[in-house]
RNA sequence: GUGAUCGUAGUUCAAUGGUAGAGCCCUGGAUUGUGGUUCCAGUCGUUGCGGGUUCGAGCCCCGUCGAUCACCCCA
């Protein structure tokens, strides 16, 4: 038998309809905000990647799938949302049309990790991007969109970490001070740890390793070190957050694994996620445009994982409606009327099903229960005698007799008035 | 990429190295027209795959593939 590779699901109905339950929330708060869906490619050209997420990252440094094509072009599946994002909005000129942009998106990424609980090789992120102002209220807005998606459907004990990592001046500054710190205490650093001394300095302070985070104690703290302009900045993101009564953590360690973040930077967290316990990430992005050839341009998203936020409301019960009507025959001319009642209210909008084959009325019963259908409608040769179909509503059992040539009409305004 | 645990029917799980089984699901019947509860019957297997040890392997050993969880990292 021929399996999916590794860390690629199928997706029954049950899950899908769960899926598109949080994509239409998601759309929802979309419009509430005023963001314009924006669709782009799933493959780039490896550059777009490698220059926007960063070549030291672990993403691009062992997590992507490259290959090259027919033409011996560099391809690489996205590995996540924002890079060819800003791509195309620098490629089309969009900066020359209007000076700020709202956009969101959804769709399948790709990284070539090892699967476990809440990490998948095919996983699906939407997300969202504001290009064109510096100004904090967009932080805040960016992660109030965030905030209402997770309300909206019903995820429950979030915490939402939030640090800012400064922009390109103080920035440098304090990770010469944090290179300098560390470097009196390099034979108590983790092998990795070493490493990101001289590639990522700013990730030390990420690391789980005992030795490491008591090192972390007396390390120089990131907020103490922006600049006045970063510091103000921060001020009125959570003078935002405060006035619109959205609760937040102050996390200074909180360091994100991309290199494009300047400034503020958070995470949805939850508990029963699993050691994998960020549903949502993102922050702001000031020099990526210009980092793509673009005209300088400010920017600031986030991307949620699809599947991470579907783990935390399975357990709600947020079922798939029923058909409105099941129709039950005996064959022959009961089937040829049942047919034309599903003709006529399948017409005008309505969902019908039927078996045309020639079962036992408990058969067709319970494929009626398993169809979830609001009403049943029974044509046998009883009714064939009397002129009259038997409606039932499955919800409160009661039963009614209807002659033919009004069943469909009547069935219609049941329907509507149930 | 590293580590731990685990792979038996569609599914959830049994089976001191000695003939592969049960619940659920599915199909049919008890009930010649009223489903979600009973009862009865039936279908479903190269025990993930490949080697090895043994008179004999689902069980032990090696390899391989896959899954789960953790590390790493992130959504």
């Amino acid at each position: 038998m021929i399996s999916k590779p590794p860390g690629i699901e199928d997706i029954f109905p049950d899950r899908v309809f769960k899926w598109n339950f949080i994509l239409d929330a998601a759309r929802n708060v979309f419009r509430i905000f005023n963001y314009k869906e924006l669709i782009v490619p799933i493959m780039e050209f490896t550059e777009v990647f490698s220059r926007g997420i960063g070549d030291d990252t672990d993403i691009v440094s062992k997590e992507m799938f490259t290959f090259e094509d027919r033409g011996g072009r560099n391809l690489t599946l996205r590995p996540e949302g924002t890079a060819g994002i800003v791509r195309a909005y620098v490629e089309n000129g969009e900066y020359n049309r209007l000076a700020l942009n709202k956009f969101f998106y959804n769709g399948p990424m790709f990284r070539a990790e090892k699967p476990q609980r809440g990490r998948l090789r095919q996983f699906n992120q939407l997300g969202a991007e504001i290009f064109g102002s510096e100004d904090p209220y967009y932080d805040f807005e960016i992660i109030s969109v965030v905030d209402s998606i997770a309300k909206s459907i019903g995820i429950e004990n979030y915490t939402i970490q939030l640090n800012s990592i400064g922009c390109r001046e103080c920035r440098g500054a304090f990770i010469e001070k944090l290179k300098e710190y560390y470097s009196l205490h390099t034979d108590k650093l983790c092998d990795d740890c070493r490493k990101r001394l001289n590639t990522n300095p700013l990730r030390l302070l990420d690391c789980k390793k005992e030795n490491c985070r008591a090192l972390r104690e007396a390390a120089p703290v990131i907020s103490e070190h922006i600049c006045g302009g970063c510091s103000d900045h921060f001020s009125k993101v959570k003078m935002y957050l405060d006035r619109s009564g959205i609760k937040y953590k102050i996390d200074n360690y909180l360091v994100r694994g991309l290199d494009y973040y300047t400034r503020t930077t958070f995470e949805f967290t939850a508990d029963n996620l699993g050691s994998q316990n960020a549903f949502a990430g993102g922050g702001r992005y000031d020099y990526l445009v210009e980092q793509f050839d673009g005209k300088p341009t400010p920017g600031v998203g986030f991307a949620a994982g699809i599947e991470r936020m579907l783990l935390l409301i399975e357990e709600s019960d947020i079922d798939e409606p029923g058909v409105d009507v099941y129709i039950i025959h005996s064959g022959g001319e009961s089937l040829e009327k049942g047919f034309d009642v599903a003709s006529q209210l399948r017409k005008n909008d309505f969902s019908v099903d039927l078996d045309p084959e020639v079962k036992g009325f408990k058969n067709q019963f319970k494929k009626a229960e398993r169809a979830n259908a609001s009403f049943i409608v029974i044509i046998g040769e009883d009714e064939l005698l009397k002129g009259q179909a038997t409606v039932k509503n499955r919800k409160t059992g009661t039963q009614i007799d209807i002659g033919f040539h009004v069943l469909s009409s009547l069935l219609m305004s049941l329907i509507e008035t149930q």
